[in-house]
DNA sequence: CTTCCTGCAAAAAGTTTGCATTCGT
DNA sequence: ACGAATGCAAACTTTTTGCAGGAAG
């Protein structure tokens, strides 16, 4: 965490509370949670905290390189406090965002078809174990 | 296309001058259309249509299997006349969406970490190849 | 002290909903 | 004719914008 705001404030971040309020909720976590997520959790800590501030701190957050964000759900942004390239799956039943371990060289590659690759992205769609496990396909 | 409009026919379909318009707007197109771009074409045609009718009509032939949709841009879906896996880059200086040909069998597995995978997307982002050429990215 | 950030409120953009009317088969 | 889809308008959700006041270095 020490070092994460050490590499902000290298950049020339500013670090406000409210930024290192969204690290630290994001810290650690595998739940990729969504924008009102984490604006609802500042909430208890900043009851006036404003939306455009959680939005701005994440796109700042993310410019420089400390989390990514994902557009693995069609109506709304989930974030990932890891900043490594890695792949997610997205259950259709719970609605979770789940990290998944691939390996395939293709996608480390730095050009395609003539494009030049800066990131990528790898959304796997289904029902995950626990909802498997939980029976029937309900949804 | 006659093809297209008897498999739908055949899943009990109607065929509405409307869906069959929107089938007809991205037959062959290979630029990703958004809801937008469909909405306004179609009001050539059909000047009283509806966004709604848009929607629905695109939600339709998506579950029917002859469209696909992405959430490769963060702000609005675009869809794909072309059902089948395939994978997509996204340009972030011209904004455009371009099919990408990858091949990796582990994008292909029916299951990841216990979880059934039943579609996958694969995303870049970056520069491409046309806007590389035009010059510096001014971005 | 200066610059950049926050909070607020309002607006914008995309998408969904409910219901009377119309269309497809 | 019947059930299903459309058009319309309004609502809803997510995200963005502008600006006055406030915090960070």
């Amino acid at each position: 965490m020490e070092e994460k705001l050490n590499r902000l404030r290298k950049q020339g971040i500013v670090l406000t509370l409210q930024r290192i309020a969204v690290l630290e909720f994001l810290e650690g976590k595998t739940t990729h949670p969504t924008v009102e997520e984490i604006y609802d959790n500042l909430k208890k800590k900043y009851p006036t905290v404003s939306p455009a501030t959680v939005y701005n701190s994440l796109e700042v957050l993310k410019q420089a390189g400390e989390i990514q964000s994902l557009t693995i759900r069609k109506d709304k942004v989930c974030f990932d406090p890891d900043p490594r390239p890695h792949h997610h799956f997205f259950c259709k039943k719970c609605k979770g965002v789940i990290d998944v371990g691939i390996n395939c060289p293709v996608l480390k590659r730095g050009h395609l078809d003539g494009h030049k690759i800066e990131e990528m992205q790898a959304y796997f769609y289904g029902i995950c174990s626990n909802c498997m496990k939980k029976g029937g396909d309900k949804r």
